[in-house]
DNA sequence: CGGCCAAGCATTTTT
DNA sequence: TGCTTGGCCG
């Protein structure tokens, strides 16, 4: 298809900053690929190329995108890739500007660095618990800042009112950082800002990567902060910047995401370019007519745009009131089962979005009933979960005893009687003698007043990761080594008695079997030696999913925010009901929630808004038919309590929705708990928990 | 040191 | 309502 005359303006731009204001579904990726594509064509080096993005899978498709309109062979030569991803490598390629001791560093993901911050609490001894990971939040918004905890404590003092949560972050900061430096380790915002505070630092260090990148694109735009900003102006001297973004998508500021960044783009790059993407060819009219229509609420400063349609026709969208969540459930899947039977849908053309991740259940519930297949996108990262974490711990610490942080992560799991005092003295034996952790551990008989359990609990934590080390020496394939690993340290067991029932031991063994495929996976292909896969362990940080499915074929659950870029023929949008679309936290503030820095006050109108453009975002995932879904009673802690329609669904001019009542299954209302249950359990007719249970081998005695 | 029980509390989560 | 967290006791 041809290009519009917006689109090619952005594409055709020659030099200086542009701007791109891309629409929801404006085709947007379409324009960035020919933009590169074009470059190349004009004869510019793929070299002097750099497209960052947020997610790998968002740079991913574009490498293909780019590759498939100019070839694979040229289109590596490209650097695409995530923000962080790029710090990460300019910090790899200047340890020595950096003064780092050898050439690796850590990389810290969220759940490492709340590790840090607790144990800083707990030598604090506050006497007090504290939501370690509004600590985190404060501590972050202050980095990306560029506020040295000193300059932070002196611009909050002299400012306005300062939380408790900002007196500890303050406290806490400090020692976080050094923590991190002793580490020799980096949390995620340290690989953009730590780049940036090199730069400043190094002009001449600054001047090699000017040079190399000539031409920077950054997708995204509205979910950048203030040092990528920083990174930018420094990187973009050449003036050749050009982000592509939609303000009216930005639903991320809760995480340090600063819309101001595209708001100001024109003041912060002069002489900008500023082209609009308003066509969309995504949704149809009905569906675009509800969108704009929530946008024109929209408070606050904003880059003004309106959708205008290009695929007439259609439905009109849905407003689905049901009794209850069970209600709302049944309509979905049901409504699901006839698009899929009569309506010649694909299951994968089928999504549900919700506010929360709480909201999926009776979804689930209801499909899985149907026998309907599904994907859920959400919830804890596959490399953040706990079993996951403690096997690459093993293996990080057979590869590298120097690695503290991992080696304390399994000193004690599975337990073997190294608790908080062993390790105390494990650690001051060490310290007194200039010695690493690990050393003290594999001569733990000469450590001062260890309980003699403890000393045994050592010299089993040594003979597992002794064992790990020779077959890595042997040169034994990776998946092999972990699962041997598993056995000697006997994580099923320890999976086994510490879940609280089967299916949850179950999902976590079976995540560690995952685990295992991506490392068969790269075993496969020509996987390298010992160094090479102690650097693939340390990058997994970075890595999203176990880079599974995606083809699979399957209605898709997702929350509003993971369902950001994607799009589906048929959207259900459930729980647009007050306190949930928006969100009760968007309605009154908590002394957890960290005000991003430099905000300008006012915070609940602002998250307002926010929650505006994330209704915005789930509105506009619609291709063809778009159902809005609301209960008037939903379980609040276990009650039923009565709910009322979002404001944003008042928002939608009457004549824009077709509504319909759902009462739910006539059977007449006896005990509906029982009712409930025992329907389900008829339905399933297979047994319920054979479904996504691996079978747990039983180890021999 | 580790297991058990009770209280508290509960968004969103690209890297 | 269901899970995590922290405190207490064996």
């Amino acid at each position: 298809m041809q290009l519009n005359p917006s689109q090619s303006a952005a594409v055709e731009h020659d030099l200086g900053p542009m701007l791109v204001l891309a629409g929801a579904g404006s085709g947007k990726t379409r324009v960035v690929t020919e933009r590169i594509a074009r470059l190349l064509q004009r004869g510019v080096s793929a070299r002097s190329i750099l497209a960052m993005t947020f997610t790998n899978k968002a740079s991913a498709e574009m490498h293909e995108r780019v590759g498939k309109l100019v070839g694979s062979k040229l289109a590596r030569e490209l650097t695409v890739c995530t923000f962080h991803r790029f710090g990460l490598d300019v910090l790899g390629a200047e340890t020595k500007a950096l003064g780092l001791r050898g050439s690796a560093f850590a990389i810290f993901d969220q759940s490492d660095c709340t590790g840090v911050i607790r144990e800083i609490l707990r030598e604090l001894r506050s006497g007090r618990s504290y939501d370690v990971g509004a600590i985190l939040a404060r501590i972050s918004n202050a980095k990306n800042a560029f506020q040295t905890s000193e300059a932070w404590e002196e611009a909050q003092r002299s400012g306005k009112g300062i939380d408790e949560y900002d007196e500890v972050a303050m406290l806490v900061y400090p020692r976080y950082q050094a923590a991190l430096r002793s580490f020799q380790a980096f949390d995620f915002d340290d690989l953009i800002c730590e780049v940036v505070n090199l730069w400043k630092r190094r002009p001449d260090v600054l001047e090699r990567w000017r040079t190399r990148y000539r031409y920077v694109i950054v997708d995204e735009y509205q979910d950048t902060n203030h040092a990528q900003l920083e990174l930018l102006r420094l990187l973009g001297t050449h003036r050749n910047v050009v982000v592509v973004g939609d303000d009216d998508q930005s639903i991320y500021a809760w995480r340090g995401a600063d819309v101001r960044n595209i708001l100001d783009f024109e003041e912060h790059f002069g002489g900008a370019k500023v082209v609009k993407l308003e066509h969309n060819y995504r949704s149809r009219a009905p569906v675009l007519d509800v969108a704009n229509a929530v946008l024109a609420r929209a408070g606050g400063r904003r880059h003004r745009k309106t959708l205008i349609a290009t695929r007439m026709g259609g439905d009109k969208v849905q407003h689905v009131i049901c009794a209850d969540p069970d209600v709302e459930a049944s309509f979905v899947a049901t409504e699901a089962m006839r698009l899929l039977e009569r309506e010649g849908a694909r299951p994968r053309d089928i999504a549900v979005l919700y506010r929360s991740n709480l909201l999926s259940g009776p979804i689930e519930a209801a499909l899985k009933e149907r026998q309907i297949p599904i994907r859920m996108i959400g919830g804890t990262q596959f490399f953040e979960r706990k079993e996951v974490k403690d096997l690459i711990a093993y293996l990080k610490v057979a590869l590298n005893p120097e690695d503290e942080m991992s080696l304390r992560r399994i000193l004690n799991y599975p337990a073997r009687a190294i608790g908080d005092a062993a390790v105390a003295k494990l650690a001051a034996h060490a310290t007194a003698r200039d010695l690493i952790l690990w050393t003290a551990v594999s001569r733990p008989h000469a450590v001062h007043e260890l309980s003699s359990a403890a000393m045994e609990g050592c010299r089993q934590l040594v003979r597992i990761v002794e064992a790990t080390r020779q077959r890595f020496e042997r040169g034994e394939p990776s998946a092999q080594i972990a699962r041997a690993l598993l056995v000697d340290a006997g994580f099923k067991e320890d999976i086994v008695a510490g879940s609280t029932s089967n299916s949850a031991a179950a999902r976590r063994w079976g995540n560690l079997e995952g685990l295992l495929n991506v490392f068969t996976r790269r075993d496969e292909q020509g996987k390298g030696d010992r160094e090479q896969f102690a650097n693939f362990l340390r990058l997994l940080a970075l890595r999203q999913e176990s880079e599974e499915e995606e083809a699979t074929d399957r209605v898709t659950l997702s929350s509003m925010h993971g369902s950001k870029g994607l799009e589906f023929p048929y959207v259900f949008v459930i729980g647009l009901e007050e306190g949930i679309m928006p969100h009760q936290r968007a309605l009154s503030e908590r002394a957890t929630d960290a005000a991003p820095s430099g905000g300008e006050g006012e915070v609940v109108g602002h998250s307002i808004d926010e929650e505006r453009r994330l209704f915005y975002v789930a509105v506009t995932r619609a291709k063809d038919r778009l159902y809005l879904c609301r209960a008037k009673a939903r379980g609040s802690r276990g009650k039923l309590v009565p709910r009322t329609p979002s404001r944003f669904l008042l928002d939608v001019p009457e004549e824009l929705l077709a509504e319909r009542e759902e009462e739910g299954p006539q059977a007449p209302e006896i005990d509906k708990t029982k009712a409930g249950a025992a329907s389900v359990l008829a339905a399933l007719s297979f047994n319920p928990f054979s479904a996504n249970q691996p079978v747990i081998p039983r180890r021999r005695p």
